[in-house]
RNA sequence: GGCCCGGUAGUUCAGUUGGUUAGAACGCUAGCCUGUCACGCUAGAAGUCGACGGUUCGAGUCCGUUCCGGGUCGCCA
């Protein structure tokens, strides 16, 4: 006996014909003189139908339970009456033979689609949660994507080059996962959180394109969308300028998309500059599947006694709105309070709101603060009408308002379940070289530091940094940010103002960035690249709410595995040999 | 490091103002059943109410501490 078919490939084509199939059992009924069996294995499932006739094998499957592996072997035929929520409903397998490869106990949650078990329980159990249909379908599609990212870039000329995983720690950015060295005690490996100085390594070498699918390290605390380990699709090119690596790109977003969604997308991608998106939308990565854009009210308040207002005009800050429109019934006085209370956690200064029933009475928290003129104008540009709810906040900085007002917008439309288009792709462009850290004054840089500015700007790197524009540019989709590229500096002259920016010493620079900095003073060609988050991509493609549902062994929030119950301790004689002693 | 939510049967959950023997559904076990497909019917087993301490005549319920899980802010060049 010998598998001859995979279960959900069978169909009323093989009727008449014997089959031997292998796989888990799904579910047994038993009916008394008649057994049926839903055999499950990686292609779907089949029913296997069990006579009493037979009656060596209908005991055997008379003691079947769920998740034992069999074998089994018979004929295809016509089902009596046909389940259409199956795709082989149309038939079943008469067996005449069974072999029981293995017994199961009974799982501690059912294997089935929408399980609601806790994810807890499934991450505990991974082998028994990647069972199931829709974890399954989840890894399968994430393969048959890296397949056809692959085979995109080989076709294209990119030539995968593989870079290591044990590399020197750059402290700048995020926390590096640290390895320590064996032969020189007290020394460390760093695991990469990405091969960017690599792959630009790749382009000095030669090479002219270089792509790789590699896991990426950083050890910072987790998040919905965010991995200790996460997968980048991470890619080069020589002798490109942005709308090059940004048109490649675009080629491989609509080859995936007409894979995945059968679905054809429209190239160019929409771009927007980054101070338009903060300005529109309060966000990098804004989601434009829905209109709600920012009200920006500043101008018409300037004059306002209203303290918290004032308070936060006159040093420059900002104050602008969100018009949750026709929203009226979904805003209780309670819901509203305990909204305002949620948006503080990003810092604006003061959060307020007016009602507009109906019936056309208002009921506001600052209205009554202003004079009729600022009433007026505020509700002209806001466009307040019986209906909506209007959302204000303030804050002494611009950016702080914004990203509050950003927060609101996302938060609004997820209240009230507004109407969202199917998918907007855009490029967000122009993004700042580089950013002030809120609690340092240092500058840091806004993605790396070997992202080229824009030639246009290279004047105010010495006197005004902050306004210097970037050669850099977001892959956004959906309100994800999906990839970020950038053209890098290939000129040692600007390379090393960038870093005097940064702050960073002559021998700070040779220590980390040496082979860089050293590389670059035998001929770079212009180039630059790109990288995918390979999991939020596919996370954001399938409609995934966490990213752990896109990755077949992942971590929990405290980076644990649950699995494996990794970290783990080590043995004291592994610790000698490296020379670590662990702190109590 | 901060804030919010949760932890009760194998699982998902309910549990009133602190009050008798802590419930439901699914799952599990056994029996019956020849056309089910979330089979049906009958019976049954199943609990350290996360842990520790406190208040009380009495705690799943109130208080404190702590552990675990989720989300989030900081953080993520």
């Amino acid at each position: 006996m010998k598998r001859t078919d995979y279960c959900g490939r069978i169909f009323s084509d093989k009727i008449g014909e014997r089959v031997t199939v292998c796989g888990w059992v799904q579910r047994q009924r038993d009916l008394g003189k008649l057994i049926f069996v839903d055999l499950r294995d990686i292609t779907g499932i089949v029913q296997l139908a069990f006579y009493k006739n037979n009656p060596e094998v209908f005991e055997q499957a008379f003691h079947l339970r769920a998740e034992f592996v069999i074998m089994a072997s018979g004929f295809v035929r016509e089902r009596l009456s046909k389940n259409p929520d199956l795709r082989t409903g149309d038939i079943e397998i008469e067996i005449e033979r069974l072999k029981v490869y293995s017994k199961s106990q009974t799982p501690p949650f059912e294997i089935v689609e929408d399980s609601n078990a806790s994810e807890e329980l499934r991450l505990r159990f991974r082998y028994l949660d990647l069972r199931r249909q829709d974890m399954a379908r989840n890894i399968i599609m994430r393969h048959e994507i890296a397949a056809l990212v692959r085979d995109y870039f080989y076709k294209n000329k990119f030539i995968e080059i593989e870079t290591p995983f044990l590399i020197r720690s750059t402290p700048e950015g995020a926390r590096d996962y640290l390895v320590p060295s064996r032969v020189f005690k007290g020394k460390f490996f760093a695991l990469p959180q990405s091969p960017q100085l690599y792959k630009q390594i790749a382009m000095i070498s030669g090479f002219d394109r270089y792509v790789q699918i590699v896991k990426c390290f950083r050890d910072e605390d987790l998040r919905m969308d965010r991995q200790p380990e996460f997968t980048q699709i991470d890619m080069e090119m020589s002798f490109v300028d942005s709308d090059d690596i940004m048109s490649m790109v675009e080629g491989l977003v609509v080859k995936i998309y007409s894979h995945v969604l059968s679905k054809q997308i429209k190239t160019p991608f929409l771009r927007m500059s980054y101070d338009d998106c903060m300005r529109r939308f309060g966000s990098d990565k804004p989601d434009l599947r829905f209109e709600m854009e920012i009200i920006h009210l500043s101008d018409l308040l300037k004059e306002t006694k209203f303290k918290p207002f004032s308070d936060a005009l006159e040093p420059g800050g900002s104050v602008c709105a969100v018009n949750a429109k026709g929203a009226f019934d979904k805003f209780s006085r309670k819901r509203l309070d305990k909204l305002s209370e949620w948006i503080k956690r990003y810092g604006p200064k003061a959060v307020l709101f007016s009602k507009f029933a109906l019936n056309a009475s208002v009921s506001s928290s600052y209205e009554k603060f202003l004079t009729q003129q600022e009433i007026d104008a505020v509700r002209q540009k806001a466009n307040f009408e019986p209906g909506d709810v209007l959302l204000l906040v303030a804050s002494e900085d611009r950016t702080t308002c914004l990203e509050a007002a950003g927060a609101l917008r996302l938060e609004i439309a997820d209240v009230i379940d507004i109407q969202k288009s199917e998918h907007s792709i855009l490029w967000v462009t122009d993004f700042p070289l580089f950013e002030r850290s809120k609690e340092q004054s240092r500058l840091a840089s806004k993605h790396h530091p070997f992202v080229a500015p824009k030639d246009e700007d290279i004047k105010f790197l010495k006197e005004d940094p902050e306004k210097v524009r970037a050669k850099a540019f977001d892959l956004v989709i959906n309100g994800n940010e999906v990839g970020g590229g950038s053209i890098r500096i290939d000129d040692a002259e600007i390379q090393k103002k960038i870093f005097s920016c940064l702050n960073f010493s002559d021998s700070e620079v040779q220590e980390r960035f040496g082979f860089l900095v050293n590389a670059m003073r035998f001929g770079v060609p212009p180039h630059g690249g790109l990288a995918f988050g390979f999991d939020r991509l596919i996370m954001t493609l399938l409609g995934c709410e966490s990213i752990r549902d896109v990755i077949a062994f992942p971590k929990i929030s405290t980076s644990l595995e649950l699995m494996t119950s990794s970290p783990g301790a080590v043995s004291k004689e592994q610790l000698k040999e490296l020379g670590i002693k662990i702190d109590d």
